[in-house]
DNA sequence: TCCCCGCTCGGAAACGTTTCCACGTGCGCC
DNA sequence: GGCGCACGTGGAAACGTTTCCGAGCGGGGA
């Protein structure tokens, strides 16, 4: 692959004079700037970016970790906030942390090692290390979706107690008292958050306070399967039940259909199935694609200099069946 | 951030033997591994991989280009290649192409700047342009899922002829005579393949051979909605419909519902809702992540100065419903 | 006529690594 | 008691850029 060397020897000219010319240096004359257009177009030029970037202190790369890109909400987000960075003009590499903090800690390390612009990532629960020792790196770091103690850094998160609300009111409106909850893990901050505001909310509405009606599950489709037999289970069962990702609702759905059960389901997060199965599922609706565009645009502005601010965005409950 | 000049200043060695000492070069007494240990430890260095990658060949880094990750058949797929290359201790850069041949541009330059060591990629309909270059340029490339006129790459797909007679013949044998087809875009490979494929087989037996039968769609969801309302506007119109992929399904299961049509649909790939819809859709599986695996094994292998080979792999029938 | 200024340009340093080469030092062997 | 060899180390070159600095050259004003 050819070098500047290369092109400035096509052209005639020295290295310093193709470095300015492709670079958009005005001091340059139009003769060098015609020669050295048509050296690289003909070798097929391509600047060596980590050559440039060794010189210069951006690489224009910006890191991007989430936990699992085979859930369609991490999808979405990782999906605008790359969106959002290639709008201004940076690339972005994705890195799948699959929930897993050792593959996590990996990539995190690469990033540090490629030195990119910035990160932004929706952390595992395991360890707040890897988070850290970014942030102590000096390389900006947004979280997504989820926090992490003793991490100084922005989030931007939805907010749990306003959807957690949106779901349990409308169950009560529909007359139901004894509402089950399939919480995510605790050791994610959402997880946590949701099964506080879930029983702060059941309270507050005066509904069946069980503690048996909160069953953690790992945030996958079988945990949520597992969840929900666990609650079909208790005597009585609850009549109604809040899924905290679509993962496990749908396993929560398959369980309650395979027992021929009539619980109402309802889920965090909106997918195209909900809509279509039956009954039809009332959901959640997050938007993670906008949320990614959000954290994607605070981090920017944090890489050129801005100062750390969080967001927290709305949710919207949108009823069915 | 610190760099080896720090670590050798520190450890009061020469920055030649942190060097050997970080990479394991046997040629360093135990007193100075000890020392620069320590050293770097405390001031908790990450060496330069640009500058390393600058001096050595080798960058670490694959490029992934997929047609969009919110698809879950290439979600899948990225999952399986990422997590092979991360058993061979290479890093991946995920890049999402939006099925936008401009942003898959975009990403292929960034990917030939960067140098990574290789690129896989399931290459957009526009143009074959990008590919071209890349491969022109030297840099390994294997094509995933879909083939590329003109560029000599490898490529890993699904065998669309047993596939498709896998669907019909299942129709064919539940008594179906008149099977319409939900194509993809004509602009990528795998489209073309599935309409040619699909004729030769409907026609070897003998079924009816109307043309408006194949309906092309766009491959997204409101696209197969729109060709399975041209279907079943037909009259008579198909008893059975195939579906070339699980976006369009879902777009076309809807408006099959909504007519409430008794057309029998057929889906490529297989997805969880499919199973929790009703009537429960039989689908042609297509294992991605496993095509994601054998692909990245294979540049792997291109990487290491092996020589380029395609493969084929096996699609399985799931009868449902 | 001379000087100064502006415009281009070439040369060289610097970014942070790895690795080759050469240079001690201490030991064993004849 | 010398000689050579193995071992550990420091210095320097090289990777491909960008950018600063200084120089050549022409033109315009005093």
């Amino acid at each position: 692959m050819s070098t500047i060397h290369d092109v400035a020897r096509l052209a005639g000219v020295s290295i310093g004079t193709v470095s300015r010319v492709l670079s958009g240096n005005p001091a340059t004359s139009p003769e060098s700037r015609e020669r050295v257009r048509e050296a690289a177009l003909r070798l097929g030029y391509t600047p060596n970016a980590r050559a440039q970037s060794l010189r210069l202190a951006r690489t224009g790369v910006i890191g991007l970790s989430i936990s699992d890109v085979r859930n369609p909400f991490f999808a979405d987000a990782a999906h605008g906030a790359e969106q959002e960075a290639l709008a201004a003009g940076r690339v972005t590499m994705l890195a799948n942390a699959d929930e897993d903090s050792a593959i996590e800690a990996r990539y995190l390390r690469a990033f540090r090692a490629q030195r990119v612009d910035g990160v932004l990532m929706s952390p595992q629960g395991g360890s707040a290390e890897g988070a850290r020792s970014l942030v102590e790196a000096g390389i900006p770091v947004v979280l997504l979706n989820r926090t992490l103690d003793g991490v100084d850094a922005p989030v931007v998160t939805f907010d749990v107690r306003q959807g957690v609300e949106q779901a349990i009111t409308h169950l009560r409106d529909r007359g139901h008292r004894r509402i089950g909850l399939i919480a995510g893990p605790v050791s994610v901050s959402t997880g946590r958050a949701r099964v506080s505001a879930f029983e702060r909310i059941r309270d507050e509405l005066g509904l069946d306070p069980a503690p048996e009606l909160v069953q953690l599950a790992d945030g996958r489709r079988g945990g949520g399967a597992d969840a929900a037999e666990r609650l079909l289970a208790l005597s009585p069962a609850p009549t109604a039940v809040l899924s905290s990702n679509a993962l496990m609702s749908s396993g929560a759905f398959e369980a309650i259909r395979g027992r021929g059960a009539a619980v109402e389901l309802v889920s965090f997060d909106d997918q195209d199935w909900m809509r279509l199965v039956d009954p039809p599922l009332s959901v959640i609706e997050q938007d993670a694609a906008h949320m990614g565009a959000v954290a994607m645009r605070l981090l920017l502005e944090l890489i050129d200099g801005g100062h750390p601010r969080s967001v927290t965005l709305p949710t919207r409950l949108i009823p069915r069946g």
